[in-house]
DNA sequence: CAAACACTTGAACAGTTGTTCATATATTTA
DNA sequence: TAAATATATGAACAACTGTTCAAGTGTTTG
């Protein structure tokens, strides 16, 4: 016969002291949404591009980033919107230009640890 | 009459100091690509959340994982071998049983500096 | 004010991705 | 050794993604 458990609810798991310890300091669904966004937001080369090119430099306009990568300024802007979106860059309007920056500093180290990941493998 | 110029190759764009500059100091196409390539890895709601697990308890196995997540034994198993391809775990296996853990430190310095993104926002 | 310019946008299409379902493998247990 | 268990896998399908192309803003310049 089972042994009685002071738990709540039955899990159909194997290591159950394991599993409620993650299950007790699990986030949020919206939580795991919006990490899971900003990761996707970084995970298309023509993306991940663009922002490395701007922690190299700070201020970029969309047809420069365009020269740089090698793409259409349609794509980029489509590209420069999605990062938009999910609040990885900003923009700045001067006259019929617009500058582009990265959103917060978070993004810069978000890439120098993917770097070291990289280069670590 | 156009300037003539000390530079190599004619390029289309608007500040030709900055966009210089920035592809001298550009990397590699395969560097790109593996970098995309880690973040897509943590792009997905599932697979994030099998990553911050693994953050919280160190070694866990597929049913346990399935179990926090409440995904199918069979989906967490793609997810795992797409992020073993990936290089971000690692697995141990024990009889039956198979216990998957991170790769490394970075991933771990990853998921934290998304939270603080996230967080932010 | 018309042309040129910097950028955005929407539709469309191919390519990719994540889950499910059924089946397979390997190990343990009865 | 047969049944049960833990995990892996392949096919299939819907949903999503990234680019191109054509057309549309809004701003500057001749």
């Amino acid at each position: 016969m089972r042994k009685a458990k002071p738990n709540i609810t039955e899990l159909e798991c194997i290591e159950e002291n394991k599993v409620r310890s993650v299950l007790n300091r699990m986030k949020s669904e919206s939580f795991f949404h919006d990490l899971a966004e900003t990761f996707s937001a970084m995970s298309d080369t023509t993306r991940v591009k663009i922002i490395y090119s701007l922690c190299l430099e700070n201020e970029l306009c969309v047809r420069d980033i365009a020269a740089i990568i090698g793409t259409s300024d349609s794509a980029i802007s489509h590209q420069l919107r999605t990062l938009r979106n999910m609040k990885l860059v900003r923009y700045n309007k001067v006259g019929k230009m617009i500058y582009y920056s990265l959103d917060d500093i978070h993004i810069n180290n978000l890439v120098a640890e993917g770097l070291r990941h990289v280069d670590e493998k």
